[in-house]
DNA sequence: CCCGCATCTGACAACGTTGTCCAGGCTCTA
DNA sequence: TAGAGCCTGGACAACGTTGTCAGATGCGGG
């Protein structure tokens, strides 16, 4: 025998000690196996006095049932994946929060893992979550390829994608109107009397990014108002960088006296930012922000309800489910402008 | 035939079309189940010119491997479960993901759920996550009776607390400091000369209510100060309560000069009530909040490490599934108090 | 030319559950 | 009392994978 017994078992991967089985409790409680299975799954067609000795073997032994086992055999898992950036960030935890709900609902587990906004990892996961048999996959999705998915799309997983649409395929997309509330948060510090206003948000190649410049576009053409280069400001968003990039703006040739925000964190530091500045510049950021209203002035912000966004994708997740969904549908969330004093700044030059 | 044939499908849930198994891909590159068993899993002993018409066969057919039957076959889910309190909650996130990133270093994946603060809806999770047979839980406990874990933990499903300890078994917990962390916090509005210091927290069924309370008293002791009870509340944490709490407090036959705050939401709220209160109160609060830096005074915290937590629990699971862990432990990781005015303000009175 | 050995391959059982189907026992009625 | 019909219980296969083990193939040496 070249292995210990310890080892061999550790091998096997027999890790659950000798869990009972359907088998011992039918055993235990002398009767047949399928006659557990009833009992467990409180199926009809077993009298009284069958089930009390079946639960009391149940209860002796500790008996719990193998899902994995119930899985493979029903071919469903009740189970969901949730893709998103980072379960980190602020803004995902309600909308996480919401499709768990939903799930819950359902009678499904949720299975969730965060992409760091890098594509290949994005990929990686919600493969990992088909070849776990989930049920359904809500993606937040990093990358703007999704080809991958269509076998498994076409093997039955129902997908919905939140917050940035799928890239080269037809799918459900459930997106706040970043390009409207872009518009409408630039359109508010115009009718403050800015003219020279900044934009500093994410990469350009996120969606969300790429829709709320072209409201801040759109809003300064409406207004007449010639957009000059050094105005605007868009990468990544860490501190470092966004922090650069304010200053510039603020103390070029023709500085800015407003700035529009692109999201959250880059909200965030713009605040710190003009919280040392001496000129009093106005600010409207996209995104709410949990004490907002304390800052003085407080900070004008067009918010974007991340609990519906979930909620949302979660229930046309589980219509897709119940086959009642056709076509793939484009589904745009309203967002709203919060004035709280920070955006109705009068331009100071 | 007594169903259509859709609804009987729906009703043996063979809800993937049909996805392609080993054993059609072995049918189709003429070769033998397990042969592409060997193909898929990278197992030596298969000739170039065969594993090139097995990857053919894979690539051709869209076949991804069922984990599954996998996960059955071999005993090991490859995931976690982490049940906590609200994933919304910005205290969890970063917990949360630092989970997560552990969880992924060991090729695992992570399932969680909310329990909402209640105990039966946090067992009803982790035995349903143990039922998927996880390989080992994460838990923040909401109840403090765990004893219904006791017959998981004897059959290998590795389990530790986090931030709060397990009730009436003995496991792994990983806490914060909360009552040195309180004392301290105390000691510091004392050591500005209060006495008279307000402390309101959570439910005192929940240990870390508990806690802080605890040391908001030794601080209180230490510095000989006797501790009036219409300076201390505890209870739910919703706005509508601790608002009245705090509103109580600064206005009876002595009120206090400065409020320790035993979480994040209490802080965030006390902040709003203290912004319309026209003496100066000073205000230590426990857990660190986003932007405190930048109020009017910026608000001193006792802040615990919520990823530190959440990695060195993770850390320890996986140690536990490795087989070098024998006696659970209790570690205790330190807070870090951060001064930034509101804790500094003198007694006004 | 045949044997032995190493290498590659495949048949088969098993994991724990659920769906199908049939057997046996019971009650009720004619 | 016999037959019909219902109710309960159990034997068996199947879900898709992996571990075991034995068979097939090819090569080199005696």
């Amino acid at each position: 025998m070249p292995e210990t017994p310890r080892r061999a078992a550790a091998l096997t991967g027999s890790r659950y000690g000798n869990r009972p089985t359907m088998k011992d409790v039918a055993a235990r409680a002398g009767v047949g196996l399928k006659t557990v299975s009833r009992v467990v799954n409180g199926e009809p067609g077993v009298t009284p006095d069958t089930e009390r000795r079946v639960q009391e073997a149940i209860d002796a032994l500790g008996f719990r049932r193998n899902d994995s086992a119930r899985v493979l055999r029903k071919g469903r898992t009740a189970s969901i994946g949730l893709v998103l950036e980072d379960l980190a960030d602020p803004f995902y935890g309600p909308l996480s929060r919401a499709v768990e709900e939903v799930a819950r609902a359902h009678g499904a587990l949720l299975i969730n893992g965060s992409s760091a906004e890098d594509p290949e990892r994005e990929q990686e996961l919600a493969l990992a979550l088909c070849a776990r048999r989930v049920d359904g996959l809500v993606v937040i999705p990093a990358g703007d390829d999704h080809r991958y998915l269509e076998p498994e799309i076409k093997a039955g997983v129902a997908t919905v994608f939140v917050d940035r649409p799928a890239g080269r395929i037809d799918a459900d997309v459930v997106l706040s109107d970043n390009y409207g509330g872009a518009r409408d948060g630039v359109a508010h510090l115009i009718a403050h009397g800015h003219r020279r206003i900044g934009f500093i948000g994410d990469m350009p190649r996120i969606h969300t990014a790429a829709e709320r410049l072209r409201g801040y576009r759109a809003a300064m053409d409406a207004a007449g108002i010639p957009v000059e280069d050094a105005w605007m400001s868009l990468g990544a968003t860490d501190p470092e960088r966004v922090r650069r990039a304010a200053q510039e703006m603020l103390s070029g040739p023709s500085p800015v006296t407003a700035i529009f925000t692109g999201n959250n964190r880059v909200t965030v530091t713009v605040i710190r930012v003009l919280a040392e500045h001496s000129r009093s510049v106005a600010l409207v950021g996209f995104d709410d922000i949990e004490l907002a209203d304390l800052l003085q002035p407080g900070v004008t912000v067009v918010a974007q309800d991340a609990a519906a966004l979930g909620r949302t994708a979660a229930e046309r997740l589980f219509r897709q489910l119940e086959g009642t969904l056709v076509m793939p549908e484009r589904i745009e969330l309203p967002t709203r402008l919060i004035t709280r004093g920070s955006g109705e700044l009068p331009p100071a030059d």
